[in-house]
DNA sequence: TCTCGGAATGTTAGCGCTACCATCGCCGAT
DNA sequence: ATCGGCGATGGTAGCGCTAACATTCCGAGA
């Protein structure tokens, strides 16, 4: 009797109210209240409605840390990025938080910063939280992040790449096959002297590496690479570090627009058709500025929300094909 | 013994490893490895060497959801914005993730996307991880989310706005001041036929007020509010809708830009200087794009990355100014 | 020699919830 | 009337960890 008002005080000077305060006051059982929440068609109508009601007075919140622990379910996907400030990485967040949060899913955001020591921790902090999958742009930069991976034994989706021996599953686009489609394309418009500018992470090199084998394999001169810092502002000063050159594959949109700026300035930028451009320049991501500008640029378009779309319901379904290659388009306007 | 015996060969058979496996593989307590863990200077050196090494052994990753529950301290931080996809929203959640991460907080991401009945449900579901404070773009749309908020005592910072009756902590900027800086400046250019156009969220509304009464106290014609979608391509069109306008603040620089696009094809677009502009145009936002376009946007320019960091601080400091206004600032290029 | 204090470690008792099984009526089929 | 079966509800135990309080041991100081 003392231990129960003790507990009856303790329910009613708590701040947040429990599952018990709630069934306490309704007069039921803790796990007939926890029914109602849950499963509320196996509750009789009137016990449910007298649950539902203390709720209500109760302002009652459920602790889903406490759930999860319980149960050993989290509903939540953990989701590294390298930055959630490039737009394209925030449409794949947007495209898979827009599958999961309808289902309960909470996501779990972190970022590496193109980092791989931080990558690592990020994916340690993550796994710390027992995410019920791991959603990451790229491939563990390091050992020690896949090993985290593999041992958590949940899926595990890799995005933005198809890399040959995936943890688990995969969302993305051949980028080495994109740099490729965009040597072709600029030499098949008689470009001569190109060159790539952009990130030095994983899947910008890839996409280097593609581009500069086709040229290699074309006998054109050997192309120039140019590693910037990851922004578009970084683009406008490129030129002056590329002379001569008549054609620019950019890594990302961003890069793209900042290049032509730059060219812009150098009085080097027509606002008619791509065979006017002094300089051809393609981007990748199909941001929707691109389309804006002028000229507007042609660049390599990748549905960055499809891949975040694709990536959740692989976490969601664990059979069926574990690989999937959303694909890619040249998409040619203006600029090259 | 027949119960140790069973917890052993559980603990041998677990697919990931818990505290007490590592601490029996060490020959400690429970307690003591958690020590290690959490004050690893409260523990004799070669018993701490032992019990990481049995940590590295196992591959041990702490299960915090657990040691929330036990600590009642979930160390995870609800953020909510209208949607990831809009850089400036995507530049505060970078603002505040990289103050955040680096002290162990993990950030929770919800997306309301401009909905009121949305919003509230995810402030729900935030609320129900037990986060230790709760960040969000503008202030709850509706009372039963205000109520949410109120009851978690916990930290509320509302950024993006400086709300008259916060409900905790604020990190934002005067909206409507932002409307009337652009209309004095657009009125002092001798702009005459005035318009707005944007989201109709509420910080658009406060933008478009601030604005309309500038207007009006200067005995101006009244200006039109256009209410578009939340994407640049929305702008494209608007100024067929606008005829006989000189003059138009954006809500955002994505709409500027788009706005900017069929002012371009519709050939009343310079390349000069403001006052050669048919049509001026503001925005807001200050896009790292609308620096690189020609010609350059001018804007208001409004530091989201720092509303970020601010808000952080915000939830981590209890004491001193609760509401922090980071101002915005009018910056001209060429559109106006 | 004895105490005292502090460093190192352990014991106990939950955190708030859910899995699992048990219980209790009550129905229709036999 | 008996019984299986099913819907509604409850009891028990524990998820993996940590707070709060023991306990142990050792050396310094009286």
């Amino acid at each position: 009797m003392q231990s129960d008002l003790t507990v009856a005080a303790d329910d009613a000077a708590r701040l947040v109210p429990t599952l018990s305060a709630v069934a306490k006051r309704a007069g039921v059982s803790p796990i007939t209240a926890s029914r109602v929440v849950r499963t509320p068609e196996r509750v009789a109508p009137a016990t449910r409605i007298r649950v539902e009601q203390a709720m209500r007075d109760l302002g009652y919140v459920p602790n889903l840390v406490a759930g999860a622990l319980a149960s050993a379910r989290t509903n939540s996907v953990g989701v590294l990025v390298p930055t959630i400030a490039n737009s394209v990485f925030a449409d794949t967040v947007q495209g898979l938080s827009d599958k999961l949060e309808p289902l309960g899913f909470s996501v779990i955001l972190a970022q590496s910063g193109y980092d791989p020591a931080r990558e690592e921790r990020m994916l340690a902090a993550l796994l710390s939280r027992r995410p019920e999958a791991i959603i990451m742009v790229g491939s563990p930069a390091t050992e020690g992040g896949r090993r985290l991976l593999r041992r958590a034994r949940i899926p595990v989706v890799e995005t933005w790449e198809l890399p040959e021996h995936p943890i688990d599953a995969v969302a993305g686009f051949n980028n080495c096959e994109a740099g490729v489609t965009v040597a072709k394309h600029l030499i098949a418009q008689g470009r001569q002297r190109l060159a790539f500018i952009g990130g030095d992470d994983p899947r910008a090199t890839r996409r280097w590496s593609g581009f500069r084998d086709e040229i290699r394999a074309h006998g054109l001169p050997e192309p120039r690479r140019l590693i910037l810092p990851h922004d578009a502002t970084s683009g406008v000063m490129a030129h002056a570090s590329l002379p001569g050159v008549d054609a620019v594959f950019a890594a990302s949109d961003a890069h793209a627009i900042g290049f032509m700026a730059g060219l812009r300035t150098a009085g080097l930028l027509r606002s008619g058709p791509a065979h006017e451009q002094p300089v051809a320049v393609i981007g990748l991501g199909d941001l929707e500025m691109g389309r804006l500008i002028s000229p507007s640029l042609s660049t390599i378009g990748v549905h960055g929300r499809e891949i975040g779309g694709t990536a959740a319901t692989l976490t969601l379904e664990r059979d069926g094909e574990r690989c999937v290659d959303i694909g890619f388009e040249l998409l040619l306007r203006e600029s090259g």
